[in-house]
DNA sequence: TGTCACTACTCAATCGATTAAGCATACGAA
DNA sequence: TTCGTATGCTTAATCGATTGAGTAGTGACA
């Protein structure tokens, strides 16, 4: 077996002697500072350049500079992940943002929301990120107060307004609702359903809000709401619970696109055609809404631009750029691919 | 603006003060090496307890005793990222695996291999990690030589065969080949059609030339294989081609769900009765395939699990635990959702 | 000629954990 | 009594980058 020799890693000493300076000059020279000579420097940077130095985040984070990386946790079961497109969309937008700046991710997957706080713990007790991502955002969340007591910089990605005052980046969920709403007014709409999110997150009840808002300034009534845990099978439950209800809605407004794949195929499997009979909506868009047949009307965000404002902002947290204001950044398009149509007489 | 105080974090200083030794002495206790009397070392741990001491990350990469930390890099273009559900559910599994041992992942979406070797370098320059995964392995993989010489320790996520000496998990991808084709000989499939991925990977040609072989010894002949990029509309074209054709096949085994999927439209959009006069089988299983009507029929591997196996072997690389042997890890089950049927007559 | 200001450095301490080396103290054996 | 020697510590150096506090050397100016 033969013998690997690891190539050594380039230090500021290591540059210094080559350089025939002293090891201060050359951190003076490779981060900008006043302190040495233009020709000096110049030197310095080549030196550098050549050995391929790079600073050691070990060394930088020990003298308490930061360690150039963010922490993003995910509270989900491992098998629930695998469906569900918005976090590898939103890391991918975080992405783009950081790496150009030199940050990295640091991502766990913890089961439940105490070992997610353990985690923001250990992780700045250890030194392991300057600032943390929290989402899923639930109403009176107890995350946030603890998250504040340990002081660690921090973006909420959620409505700013349930926020406990941290920095948040959130979508505009009301302009969305008026979209869809103004929409479905527009086809004739008059008996809308809206099924909703499990209740304990901040945005379902915005949702819910806005929708019964929109709903009362367009003359449509949002005849129920219904909560769902998002699946499938839930989406063709509630289905055929309203199909079956006295006076049934021409339109669902759903939550997630999961709830609406499965209502969809609840009410064609019954003989009620989509969008003839009954016009289909969902909130999150997906590459899965392309699959179906028909494929599903959605209120499309750009997930992965929503990451990015998030990062923007968080890196703006941790630098401490002035006062960092909460923003609601990602605002829904509506996508007609199919199951929107006019209302049945 | 109320001014956040940030409890101090504690250290080994501060707990060698409380318990009136030596921070050398507190080290000794608190790694469970020998120097310090029981009695001692129970005071110090308590006090450590106490306080909620957690090693500083940081403090312990200088001393090069590690980080704690295994990188993954992805490179997809992140708008593609979404629809694959394979990442987040191996990153699942390996978080399951990693977490409990303390360490944490870093992960790095990329748009292109070239910045991807970059991240590589700069990981280990900067120390940020021990170890890392690499997936999506190439025919002739330009990175592997490079991450050698770095000296990077790693684990190929891929056929062992191809892995340049370096150690790999790989899924057995001709127990799978085997399988599928059984069935299909089991239903009376003579000629079936292999539509590919594409060609650069190096399960691409695994799976080929294990199809090619178990359709040998089963008597099925393999009518066709064609590349393709794994998109849906890969698949509709495929299929069409393909029944198109003078003498088209009777079922076709699919690289991906996507394509599989395209397919499975493209064929009842033509007339064409799934599985009725044509059998379809995809390769990956995902969430999605349950989604479509007729349920699709896959190859589906424990991707979580598969995971899982990686961290650990990858633990095991960076520990210098022994030799590490590449192992075929993940095992491919058939599971019939109804796209297969009987071979028509 | 003295001194003040400035440039371009070097020196040394620091961050937190680890560990080889050193140093008392106690105990047992000769 | 005296010499090991084992035990239980402490000391100090180390990892790499940063930075406040010096310190030579140069030039200007009164």
């Amino acid at each position: 077996m033969a013998m690997r020799k690891p190539p050594s890693r380039p230090t500021i000493a290591e540059i210094a002697k080559q350089s025939g300076v002293s090891a201060g000059a050359v951190s003076y020279a490779l981060n900008g500072r006043p302190g040495v000579s233009d020709e000096t420097r110049k030197r310095i940077l080549e030196v550098a350049r050549e050995v391929g130095w790079v600073p050691s985040t070990a060394a930088r984070a020990l003298r308490g500079g930061g360690t150039a990386t963010l922490g993003l946790v995910i509270t989900r079961e491992p098998d629930v992940l695998g469906i569900e497109p918005f976090f590898m969309s939103f890391v991918a937008g975080i992405e783009k943002v950081i790496s150009a700046r030199g940050y990295a991710l640091l991502l766990q997957v913890t089961p439940d929301p105490e070992r997610e706080l353990q985690t923001y713990r250990e992780w700045w007790s250890a030194r392991r990120v300057d600032g943390i991502f929290v989402t899923d955002l639930a109403i009176d969340d107890q995350r946030l107060p603890i998250i504040n007591e340990i002081g660690l910089p921090v973006v909420v990605v959620g409505d700013p307004a349930f926020s406990d005052g941290l920095p948040a980046v959130g979508s505009d969920d009301a302009a969305a609702a008026n979209a869809a709403m103004e929409r479905l007014a527009e086809l004739g709409h008059k008996r809308v359903a809206h099924i909703a999110g499990p209740e304990r997150f901040v945005h379902t009840h915005v949702r819910s809000d806005a929708m019964a808002r929109a709903g009362e300034r367009l003359g449509i009534q949002v005849v129920a709401e219904v909560n769902t845990d998002y699946s499938v099978a839930a989406g063709t439950a509630a289905c055929h619970q309203l199909l079956d209800g006295a006076n049934p809605p021409t339109a669902m407004v759903f939550d997630n696109d999961l709830t609406a794949i499965g209502a969809v195929r609840a009410a064609t499997g019954r003989g009620v055609e989509v969008p003839g009979q009954l016009s289909v909506l969902a909130w999150d868009d997906s590459p899965l809404c392309e699959l179906t047949v028909p494929a599903l009307s959605a209120l499309s965000r750009d997930v992965s631009a929503y990451g990015a404002d998030a990062a923007t902002m968080l890196l703006n947290v941790v630098n401490g750029s002035a006062e960092v204001k909460s923003v609601r950044s990602s605002v829904a398009r509506l996508v007609d691919r199919g199951t929107l149509g006019p209302a049945p007489r």
